[in-house]
DNA sequence: TACATGATGCCCT
DNA sequence: GGGCATCATGTAG
């Protein structure tokens, strides 16, 4: 995976736990997509954890359908869902085959490909300042909306992809990035099982949606 | 076949 | 801070 340096690619077994731990300890890696033009990375710097049946705000939670079907299969797979006429969303399976649950990842600090991925949302980086202009930075990624487009997901592209698989063009990457402190909150824009506290970030990481914490 | 709704983001005040 | 675009999906009828 050139020009990330020594990265550690995350496979399935990683994902095949309770959600709540997957979505922590994803906070830090890479989401990593290669694309014919370059690679795309973004740091997860936030990210919501879905339970199964119980969890009322989940995809999940009435049953298997046509539409949630990944949630129910293998761990490490992409499940990926067009929302409010607009927007893609971006989820990654966990827990053993037969038991849904998921991390929705939430928000991306830039890392690799930032003026590809700026492209993709619209975004024109000053060419001297660009780079270094924090405020138009986090509108490329920060956000669930945000961050499929500027990595250019969809779900007729990658949903039901393995993020696991050498062979794929989605992948988590582990470049020994040490995550200092993480703060829970409630997720947002769910109105059901709105109180628990099962969203992730990286303390005082500028690149989350909303106020950095 | 009809309809309500949503794990959002953008633009306007 | 609030309104709205825009459509796939699920469920009711």
């Amino acid at each position: 995976m050139n020009s990330l340096g020594r990265v550690t690619l995350l496979e399935a077994e990683f994902f095949n736990r309770d959600p709540r731990r997957v979505a922590r300890e994803l906070l830090g890696k890479l989401l990593v997509r290669k694309t014919p033009r370059g690679i795309l990375a973004g740091r997860i710097v936030e990210t919501e954890a879905y339970l199964g049946q119980g969890d009322a705000a989940a995809h999940a939670a009435a049953g298997r359908t046509a539409r949630n079907a990944v949630l129910f299969g293998p761990p490490g797979r992409a499940y990926v869902y067009f929302i409010y006429g607009n927007h893609y969303c971006l989820n990654v399976s966990c827990l053993p085959d037969g038991m849904p649950g998921c991390v929705l990842f939430r928000a991306l600090e830039p890392v690799n490909g930032t003026e590809q991925m700026a492209k993709a949302r619209g975004i024109e980086l000053a060419r001297e300042s660009g780079l270094k202009n924090i405020s138009l930075l986090k509108k490329i990624s920060s956000g669930p909306g945000r961050l499929t487009a500027a990595l250019g997901i969809t779900r007729e592209r990658d949903n039901g992809k393995s993020l696991a698989s050498p062979r794929s063009d989605l992948r988590i990457a582990d470049d020994g990035y040490r995550v200092r402190r993480t703060v829970a909150t409630p997720r947002i824009g769910v109105v059901k099982a709105a109180e628990q506290p099962l969203r992730y970030v990286i303390a005082g990481n500028p690149f989350v949606s909303g106020r950095s914490l």
